[in-house]
DNA sequence: CTGTTAGCGCATTCAC
DNA sequence: GTGAATGCGCTAACAG
């Protein structure tokens, strides 16, 4: 049988409330009395039971989830899940509030942080926007001792406590090393379409990506990096110019979203070389694409696993114990069409 | 505040013991006050509070892993992962046994099933060998109410509430939609390196590897399979006789263990035209192959994830309560150098 | 069939 | 400074 406060109590020759004084740092204690106490636990190896702590405290988690509402599909899934998780909040102690703010807007962002920090939540999650003043808002966060975790995009050199995402660097390799294998060893040229070179995430896929190629695949060149704005329509034209213009192109990366645009452009096209594509994120379409093979593997981030990593991540933190590290590393996850989800 | 136990007993005008007959499922209600509570509980939207409920109950989760004692990278992998979840047991409340068998040995593993039965544990975890008597010996298991989880191999057709493991087809095809793709559009043969074909996991994997080389990739031929019996040395000398034996091999798809023996056939054959290979399992000599260029790509099952999973399932199963079927599913991670975890 | 009562392991009043 | 008593939400004897 495990050890509980009573043996403590009993072994060290004082009450339960001294005992809890003790495992809880509290003062009032005399120096002597405390050693006592903690040589009981140190040689019983008490561990506290941190279920029948919550009860007693009747400790809830409130948790804030800042969100962009953006409507593409990623950022609904992720919507989506941390909806889903909010619905397990009974059995997780956890209370669950989403708020919505624009996307990509520094200000509302910064200001939805301040108002959050006055709710006094035991932790924030939010998907950074990379900006001074963010990570201004975030030290006021962690000044108020509220853990913050950054989802999907990283907020480097900030108080967050934990990043809750990929490494997009990698994944931009990752694309570079499949794609450099999938068009062969003759020259060719490789088109790279992204939503934006402001946000973090899509600069550092594209810096992984263009290093590997470099390094790895000297005789493919890189064409001028696409900027579709994550939007279709955009994406499209850009893209159907592109392969107008440039009849030797083997393979495209495709690092952010607006991939419905690309399908369509690529789709139109109809005949000529095959050109081997790289995408993330697998929204339907791009599992449709992928089925249909117009698209050869799709780099993924799993949003259910990130939105529960985060809320895991806060919950340890509130609670000033240490997360098990290897479960909180998002994966990339790599798709064919061999090996789609059900 | 979330409903209580008492504030269902109030409302539907009984005690505590009645609504907890009613929660648990107890006999010895009326069928009409069965129903008050019912309606209560409905209508007050009340959730049980599980933590509390352990709590009262003193409830552990007696768990037993059975692992071959094989001493290949992967099952010592395997074998670390579950003494790290046992020195989480205090804080998760279960007490976890491993149990050794000897590797691919159906009489030790029945024996150990069976004799596992008799400790009335609340769950059992084992990697299954394909046989009757297994099959059987789990239908006992079941029969005794103890809820059965395959680990890494699967057991179809038994009564194994779960598998926490990849799906070995679309592993096999995933190997195939991969190594067609870098061996590039000229015929030329593939070699295939596997353990054994008496193993479900291997046999699969090859069945998905040849489906999607046949029918995506006809103009790749597939030699004979070797069968290395995942040990190093003799895959070594099959391996070094083939590429002797054909010079046209692209590509290379080890499906098994044994793979030291492979990395030095490669090494030591030197130049030739250049063989893509893609293997399983990230272990230390696999992850230096990948390194310096000799592997193309590895497929990988996370040992830890299938045995935290493992570990969720039969708790939730005990509980007779589901679990989150998406963080359950075990994914295949692919692996090239340029996604290495750290 | 139903109700009363006493805990599970811990935190927190309030006295001493 | 320290201790005794009470309760968190639930279960499990034991009475009736």
């Amino acid at each position: 049988m495990r050890p509980t406060v009573h043996d403590i109590a009993a072994s060290a020759g004082v009450s339960l409330a001294t005992v809890d004084r003790v495992l809880n740092g509290r003062p009032g204690v005399r120096a002597a009395t405390r050693a006592r106490v903690d040589a009981a636990i140190a040689t019983l190896g008490y561990v506290r039971d941190v279920a029948a702590a919550n009860l007693a405290k009747g400790r809830l988690y409130p948790l804030t989830f800042i969100l962009p509402d953006n409507d593409n599909s990623f950022m609904r899934g992720l919507a989506a899940e941390v909806e889903d998780a909010a619905r397990r909040s009974p059995a997780e102690r956890t209370v669950i509030r989403i708020e919505r703010v624009p996307a990509f807007d520094v200000q509302a962002l910064v200001s939805a942080l301040d108002r959050v920090r006055e709710q006094k939540p035991a932790g924030v999650a939010f998907v950074a926007v990379e900006a001074p003043e963010i990570v201004a808002a975030v030290r006021r966060l962690a000044g108020a001792g509220i853990p913050v975790v950054t989802l999907v995009s990283d907020l480097p050199g900030s108080d967050r406590a934990h990043y809750a995402g990929v490494d997009n660097i990698a994944a931009g390799r990752t694309a570079a090393g499949l794609l450099g294998r999938f068009v062969g060893p003759a020259p060719a040229s490789l088109a790279v379409l992204a939503g934006s070179m402001l946000v973090r995430d899509h600069r550092e896929r594209l810096d992984g990506f263009s290093g590997v190629i470099g390094a790895e695949f000297p005789w493919l060149t890189i064409l001028p990096v696409m900027e579709g704005q994550d939007n279709s329509a955009r994406s499209e034209a850009l893209v159907a110019d592109m392969l107008a213009r440039h009849p030797g192109i083997a393979g495209l990366y495709s690092l952010g979203a607006g991939n419905r645009g690309l399908i369509a452009a690529l789709t139109a096209r109809g005949g000529g070389a095959p050109i081997r594509v790289v995408a993330h994120e697998l929204t339907p379409h791009v599992r449709a694409a992928l089925v249909s093979g117009l698209f050869d593997a799709v780099l993924n981030q799993d949003a259910g696993h990130e939105v529960r990593s985060a809320i895991r991540v806060l919950k340890a933190k509130a609670d000033g114990v240490a997360p098990i590290e290897a479960q909180e590393r998002i994966r990339i996850d790599i798709f064919l069409k061999d090996n789609l989800p059900a």
